[in-house]
DNA sequence: GGGGCCGTTCACGAGACGTTCACGACCGGT
DNA sequence: ACCGGTCGTGAACGTCTCGTGAACGGCCCC
């Protein structure tokens, strides 16, 4: 992983979820998630900017260390490994958001699947 | 402390909306929208200029990059989808202004539409 | 050696995107 | 009233992105 100087990482708060960069666990409510290195440092970039979109490239220089190479499909793999495991820990909850030609933006938000739109998407 | 520091780049703030360029994300209260590269990159344009009428031109220039085509209305077709998402997150305001023959001017107004469709005029 | 995890890559399909076209409303000039 | 220019808006369509299941090979531990 590429030597990013955290100096406050203490533990992530994102919505129900509980983020301990250097413990390696994830909490989301009373269950720890068992994640995978990669699924963890994905999880980890994305909760450290928390509400913004990142890049895919940023993603990748993060996580993977390196330059994303033309038709890597690594991340969109591990987004869904996590959105998978993610749901299956907090069904009501939708965390990771594609924007797309930007990137992912991970934040606490009513899933849809629970109680279809009154505001559109 | 501790807090979230979002490297300082300019926001842009216009009613309700919160702009941020370099994010490539805006939210209107304290929904996120979710817009595609053209539309971000309009309301960008747009909002950048604010007050002011922007030429066509300009936002070719501007957004698509080049100069804008006669015949071209790619222009007319994202002013409609960014008008439609804006109404739907924030619909008693009223933001894309068009002065025929000169542009269009990017400024929060309270929505007519409120007003007179009630009243049969 | 055999069985599990893991991470990467492949393949297929659905949906999002961006451009262009078509039609109609509106407006000013003649 | 007619005409040409501008703009709003829905739809078609080719392209590209992303979601997702599956295959493949590496690694570790029994």
């Amino acid at each position: 992983m590429a030597a990013v100087d955290h100096s406050a990482d203490d533990v992530l708060y994102v919505g129900a979820l509980e983020i301990r960069p250097s413990d390696g666990l994830v909490r989301a409510g009373s269950r720890t998630l068992n994640l995978s290195v990669r699924e963890f440092g994905l999880i980890v970039a994305l909760a450290r900017s928390n509400g913004r979109v990142v890049r895919r490239e940023d993603i990748y220089r993060d996580v993977w260390g390196g330059e994303l190479r033309d038709g890597d499909r690594s991340i969109d793999v591990y987004i869904h490994k996590l959105r998978v495991k993610l749901e299956e820990a907090l069904p009501e909850w939708c965390f990771i958001h594609t924007h797309v030609g930007f990137g992912y933006r991970f934040a606490p938000e009513p899933s849809h699947a629970f109680h279809i739109s009154a505001t559109g998407r």
